[in-house]
DNA sequence: GCCCTACAACAAATCGATTTAGTAATAGCT
DNA sequence: AGCTATTACTAAATCGATTTGTTGTAGGGC
């Protein structure tokens, strides 16, 4: 059913009946029983405006794409949660594209969203160094400065003091940590923050406790593996701080298999607070990040911007602040920090 | 950069230059030369057609809708995952939209996608009751026999006896069950194909010792709240099958408050082997659904009934295969079920 | 009786592509 | 020369809405 199928049916014309489907202002002279009439029509034949037709005049489509390295991972698909939300309970609908880290990918997406004609973009955990589009787009832990472009980030800063002090109230002082990938946006700034948080702290760094992840599957093995190679060299520690919750995991049974306990023998905080943290078990101690509420914030921004295009009034950067949640894979630091035995 | 702008600046009417750029027939006797020229300024001035105007014309949108109960969530997101994969690579896009189990939600939904002339539709873990829409529909575990869809669903006779196989081979006899939720499409089905499989191995099943899970949010707290009353009833069992792995997760946590080692006391078996699954402690014995290859079945499947408008000769099921992957949560029964002691 | 304003509605252009039904010019054939 | 066939294009309709700029008509003021 098409606006001019109902208008005929109504004896009007097609414009008449947009105007007061649209409630235009241009409307206000038509009576009230002419409204009723095309109100009553519109909802007998179930008319629904056809959006495409809409968005080709308009030059608004109400769509929205979001950018992410992967939808089957807990990161990202919390993200998605709140940008949901958010999204269609104000009319838009989004587009969802996983670059899996792919360069070419992530070159590409952007422009086959924009001839899809999206009002706007949010990519998370995606690294952003595109020419200024022609559409606002928002970033949650991007990292970048790029022209026209929302940042959400997490205060790091805050989070790495809040585990760092945690961990070193505990007696701990050889700490060993594992480092993001280097493709993950949040990698370096995280690290920075460590780094400045340790020597507030009086906290040494020890280089030979530092391993990093390598790969792009979102799998506890690769924290599984880093571990292991850090637990071959011998050097002790009593506590590890992971850069995301699912490395952590596999941390933990690499510990677990080289006769380490978790929490008696060493300390393992997690990052991020995926929905799986809270059941692990032990239970892991790691910085909560406010992921739905981050995605929810990405969406409010955007649809703010789309509303106002043009306008160069809008933030730059938006900063949220993590928790940190206390459970079961932290305790106090051995006098003693232990060296595995070997896994039989 | 519009058709027509680049047509002018060919010197060519845009009829041209659509009929070269879509290598219609049409264009057999418009010389190379001149598709050249028409190539190489498309490329130039980055010409890409305007995704809206041509759906408009050709009434179609490569555009998918997909129904999610959560997209925060295992189950729904692996499926996804196999969908965008194969959507993407075929040219399509795709709209999520999460109904949560709000029953208006779930009505309301195809609706507001049809409004914007989806090609097709799939629905995840959601059931269909729908009028038949104008549209292809495929469901994945969506349970239904209406009118024009494909239902992709596991082989849960062949599940069921996979899984109580397994425990019959470990001597176990005295088995408790977790049911899914009422709304869950895979609840029904899923019991009836283990009350058949436990008849033919001559299992019996306590009705004392089945519970179902209530709620509607996917997280642990659900199998553990449902194991505490189940283990309240002071009912002796060795092992325990439950609906999905995320409440099997909560009522592991829930048997160990309780005194009771996983396997040693009570063996447990998951459902759907989702990416956390491999990695508890213990690591989770269960049954995995092919979820990714589900999603990937589910986007052939639609966009082939896509090419084939008004063909009928579409399958109405499809049936996937289920595999039993053993882990550490299960194994021999104990010769007396040890019952909880008190949690401390 | 004439002009002006307000009212109620509509005609037509527009968004950017696709596609059918042409047309003009040249070539080939008898 | 006259006819058809081919070549190389193009005009115009179309998809379904939005929106600007009219157009009659009725009523009010003088």
């Amino acid at each position: 059913m098409s606006l001019k199928a109902l208008a005929d049916r109504l004896g009007l014309s097609p414009a008449t009946v947009s105007l007061v489907m649209n409630r235009s202002a241009v409307a206000d002279s038509i009576p009230q029983e002419t409204k009723d009439r095309i109100f009553a029509a519109a909802a007998k034949y179930h008319y629904r405006p056809n959006f495409v037709a809409r968005s080709l005049r308009t030059q608004r489509s109400f769509m929205i794409g979001v950018l992410v390295p992967e939808v089957s991972e807990g990161y990202a698909s919390m993200v998605m949660s709140g940008i949901e939300d958010h999204l269609l309970r104000e009319g838009y609908f989004y587009f969802v594209a996983s670059h899996r880290h792919r360069a070419d990918l992530i070159d590409e997406y952007p422009k086959l969203l924009l001839a899809r004609s999206v009002d706007g973009l949010i990519a998370v955990d995606t690294p952003w160094t595109h020419e200024p589009l022609p559409i606002p787009v928002v970033t949650i832990s991007g990292h970048n400065e790029s022209k026209g472009v929302t940042n959400i980030l997490l205060d790091h800063e805050l989070a790495a003091g809040l585990a760092l002090e945690h961990l070193v109230k505990h007696g701990h002082e050889r700490v060993a940590f594992i480092k993001g990938q280097e493709f993950s946006s949040d990698t370096e700034v995280r690290w920075n923050a460590i780094v400045e948080a340790a020597a507030r702290l009086k906290l040494k760094i020890y280089p030979k406790l530092i391993t990093q992840l390598h790969g792009d599957q979102p799998t506890p093995d690769l924290g599984y593996h880093v571990t292991q190679k850090l637990l071959a060299k011998r050097e002790p520690f009593t506590a590890l701080f992971s850069f995301n919750d699912i490395s952590a995991i596999g941390a933990i049974r690499a510990l677990r298999e080289n006769g380490l306990g978790v929490p008696e023998d060493v300390s393992v905080v997690g990052f991020d607070d995926i929905a799986g943290a809270a059941f692990q078990n032990p239970s892991l101690t790691t910085v909560r990040q406010p992921l739905r509420k981050m995605g929810v914030i990405a969406a409010e921004h955007l649809l703010q911007r789309i509303a106002r295009p043009n306008s160069d009034s809008f933030p730059r950067l938006i900063t949220v602040e993590p928790e940190f949640v206390v459970r079961k894979s932290t305790g106090v630091a051995r006098t003693q920090a232990k060296t595995p035995r070997k896994a039989k």
